[in-house]
DNA sequence: ACCTTTTTTGAATGATCGTTCAAGTGCTTT
DNA sequence: AAAGCACTTGAACGATCATTCAAAAAAGGT
């Protein structure tokens, strides 16, 4: 046996930014080799094809997404301003303009969802993992007294990822501060009420 | 002189339903002669290009999608309830999971919008002239009382149209009748209190 | 130290891409 | 009716695409 030389995280990491910067299908083999370092035989003998180096990537992703995530929470403090502190980040990627701030899986989605059922299911799975990560944060702070409980967790859960998904495409073509803070401020607001 | 043969309207539209089904990078001039039935010098002749043909469409699309918000607020009653049946309507074409429903500027605008500046501009200008049509539809029901007035209209329609890109995109990964008309209402319920 | 096994390498492949162009076609004007 | 011009046609272009493969390199087991 010979063990694999390249640093698997390393790789989709720099897959991922590669997919991000120019989505999947503007992203060459070329611009894969270049961002990765990797020769094509390599990538194919990991991952079987470009679209297996999207699937591995956009697990990547959100490995490296929802530790982010959980790093709002960790602290012993209330978890309504782990939201509203987590919104401010994304706010603060919008702001940034960088493509490496955008949501993966909101690209991959927009871009091939309705095209590709392996793409479409591990993305759909991957946000549903993320939207009960947020239920559980609702939840905690309806017990806190923080949310109020006229409407299920769940329920607020999915407006806020539809705020979030939104906030998101918002911010390209309107990346302006005053603006997205507002607009979190506001998702914060009707999520608490 | 000799007039064009073709049906401008007619090519714009099959161009549209082309390039929201597959996007534009993985639609080919094969895919558009198909949807057209214009051959590829016409194409050029008429467009310049390939992007050119988006941007028309993109034009085209924004004619279209216009005409048809003007149908929710022609009528005499209330702007609150067109607002509520425009929203309806959105949902309708979420759950139908057509590509041809979703939103040709939401599409262009992830996928091109940060590598192409023309596109950006396009999509950008049409996103604007959408939200400031939004804008006064709620200033007009601000002034009949339907929409309290602690928050501008312009604030708002800022909401709203992030709200329009949340749901649509939740659609894509949750296209389920029920869960998205109970998000449309709180849209509805947050914009009006 | 040698042999097996696996990865790495990078050139080559056929397919398909967006685009061009010269010939053909048919209005429109004179 | 004839001539001119603009549009249409569809084959051809070079470039680039994702993918393959055989040779070279390197590690592990004995």
């Amino acid at each position: 046996m010979r063990s694999a030389e390249f640093d698997r995280e390393f790789v989709l990491r720099a897959a991922m930014k590669a997919f991000m910067h120019k989505g999947f299908n503007k992203t060459s083999m070329q611009d894969l080799k270049a961002a990765t370092g990797l020769h094509p035989g390599s990538i194919y003998c990991a991952f079987d094809n470009k679209k297996g180096l999207l699937l591995a990537a956009i697990e990547q992703y959100n490995l490296d997404s929802s530790a982010c995530f959980n790093t709002f929470f960790d602290s012993v403090d209330s978890p309504l301003a782990g939201l509203t502190r987590y919104l401010d980040y994304i706010v603060d990627q919008c702001i940034s303009c960088e493509p490496e701030s955008s949501c993966l899986l909101q690209k991959a989605l927009n871009e091939l969802a309705e095209q590709d059922s392996d793409v479409q299911t591990l993305v759909t799975t991957q946000l549903r993992r993320w939207q009960s990560g947020l239920e559980n944060i609702i939840k905690a702070a309806q017990e806190r007294g923080e949310i109020s409980g006229t409407r299920d967790a769940k329920c607020r859960a999915r407006f806020l990822v539809m705020s979030i998904y939104g906030l998101r495409t918002y911010g390209y073509t309107h990346p302006e501060a005053e603006d997205l803070r507002a607009l979190a401020k506001q998702v914060i607001h009707d999520i608490s009420v």
